[in-house]
RNA sequence: CGGGGCGUAGCGCAGCCUGGUAGCGCACUUGAAUGGGGUUCAAGAGGUCCCGCGUUCGAAUCGCGGCGCCCCGACCA
């Protein structure tokens, strides 16, 4: 390990992109390996991180008048192949159980990849009248899905995630309830995890299978790719159809009722790490991360560690005390912790700033003698020299300054990193080149897609919602195009 | 499924070409010093060299077969 200087063990940012996020992810102890291809442990201090979110965007389903259920893990084969589209969509990815009790089995069980042909099957004896919907609902639970190529939290064969499904009475509703759930994921995405994303429509070719159309949250990581950290789908009529659900409405005429579904998984652990991170490992936002203060004590002789130690315990009942007020006005404490490992302090500045702990506390002698401590931010190291006595007062402020600070620092460097260009020439030169996201226009018909992504790696991520009417033509075939589209190389 | 790489101590690797019975760094244990950006020295513990078969007096090393993993592409949250 080379000394006397920040963190070295981790690939550069700038250098290798895969090769950072992987040793960032093992070595801040987010997740490993399994003894099972394509499968991942999450680590305690990985887990944490999804718990945060987890919860946080469980207060936002609930507080939308969702409510969580459980369904389990096996769909029978004959549901599973009801909706055509849906099959051919998911069926490369589906783990079967072929065996079971030493025999094999009358009828494989598919391990769900996605719960919407079960859902629909049970509810159906559950929706008989209008005064049965909106049926609202939500799952936590784990999908797999046999990929190919798989990633630590951006692409594995089994996935941590939330998955709402909901059924109404009419198109409009299940329309708003689309909305809903997207925005849901925008705020967990924006307000919590400090990751702008735009929201928009996907296209025909990228929809979810079996879906009428579907919405998405797109955000930026930092080698400029784009994550999709959130869809969101109105199935219309599609899967009650097959299952045979119809409800007597208010007019007495039966009908099916229309659906929706939306989930977010575990990669957006693997977004946070991406969007935040840099060459001297993960940079955390103050909600999320599991510690949002450490307290490095240093000293040399048996008389400055009691001395540290007294200056610790002084500040102690203040940062228990401390709290935090959060935008929906609940309240927390502050996560703090102090490190008294027999570690040289250079290495827990190193371990820390790998963890991306959004500020460090170092108290030695000189410190103590002066009644004060000096405050180290992760996501800059500037350094502050603060009056102990007034740091727990203050906390929730910086901690709401740096919160903040990381959005708009997303933003930033999205907006940046953002391009209008007006010919499949200008396109590919900024795949080939930097990439970034680009604000073309096009027809709208999958044939130019389908050309542009074989030509340059991009697909289109989103038709955004805020995009301005503008008269163009397309980039690959010149027919008009009504507004301009999002084109990224993604995850 | 195509292309590439790899499998040797907990982790990262060297040794293999040119066969002689296993080594380095980190981590770990003990002791001492050190401590404001990954500390130093000393001592110590730790191995079915992925599996199988073959060649050979002798295989981590050579041959054949298998298994597994990682990276790049196609499929996808």
């Amino acid at each position: 390990m080379a000394k006397g200087g920040f963190v070295t063990s981790i690939a550069r940012q700038s250098e290798d992109f895969p090769g950072w996020y992987n040793d960032v992810v093992r070595k801040a102890e987010l997740a490993d390996y399994s003894p099972v291809r394509g499968c991942m442990i999450i680590r305690p201090y990985g887990y944490a991180i999804w718990e945060s979110m987890r919860d946080e965007l469980d207060r936002h389903i609930k507080r939308t008048g969702h409510q969580n259920v459980y369904f389990p893990l096996f769909v029978p084969r004959s549901l599973l192949e009801k909706e055509a589209e849906h099959v051919e969509g998911f069926d490369p990815q589906v783990a079967w159980v072929t065996h079971a009790g030493g025999e094999e089995l009358a009828e494989w069980l598919a391990i769900r990849p996605t719960s919407e042909t079960l859902i629909a099957e049970v509810v159906k004896d559950w929706i008989q009248s209008y005064r049965d919907l909106p049926l609202l609902m939500n799952l936590w639970n784990n999908v797999v899905r046999w990929e190919l190529r798989t990633r630590l939290f951006l692409r594995t064969s089994e996935f941590l995630w939330q998955e709402a499904h909901t059924f109404h009475a009419s198109e409009q509703e299940a329309a708003d309830e689309v909305a809903t759930g997207l925005e849901c994921y925008r705020a967990t995405s924006e307000d919590w995890l400090a990751i702008p994303v735009i929201k928009g429509r996907k296209t025909e070719n990228e929809k979810f299978p079996g879906a009428v159309y579907t919405h998405t949250v797109e955000a930026m990581m930092r080698d400029r790719k784009a994550l999709q950290a959130g869809t969101s789908h109105m199935l219309g009529t599609n899967f009650a159809k097959v299952a045979g659900i119809d409800f007597l409405d208010r007019d007495n005429a039966r009908k099916p009722p229309y659906g929706t579904s939306w989930g977010f998984s575990t990669r957006m652990v693997g977004a946070t790490v991406m969007a935040h991170g840099d060459d001297s490992g993960l940079v955390l936002p103050p909600n999320v991360a599991p510690i949002q203060l450490v307290i490095v004590p240093i000293f040399r002789t048996e008389d400055d560690r009691s001395a540290v130690e007294q200056a610790i315990a002084g500040l102690e009942p203040a940062l228990k005390k401390a709290r935090r007020e959060l935008p929906d006005g609940r309240v927390e404490e502050i996560r703090f912790h102090v490190d008294r490992r027999e570690e040289t302090p250079g290495f827990k500045f190193n371990d820390w700033e790998l963890r991306g702990v959004p500020f460090r506390l170092e108290i030695g002698p000189r410190d103590v003698a002066a009644g004060q401590g000096v405050l180290v931010k992760r996501v800059d190291r500037s350094k502050e020299s603060l009056p102990l006595d007034s740091l727990a007062g203050d906390l929730a402020g910086r901690l709401d300054a740096y919160q903040d600070e990381l959005f708009q620092r997303a933003v930033g460097f999205r907006e940046a990193n953002t391009h209008r260009v007006d010919s499949l020439d200008e396109l590919k030169a900024l795949m080939e080149g930097e990439g970034g996201f680009v604000l073309a226009p096009w027809c709208g018909r999958t044939e130019c897609e389908v050309a542009i992504a074989e030509e340059t790696g991009a697909t289109i991520r989103a038709i955004p919602f805020d995009a301005e009417d503008e008269k163009g033509v397309c980039i690959v075939d010149g027919r008009p195009s009504e507004r301009r589209v999002v084109f990224a190389r993604a995850y």
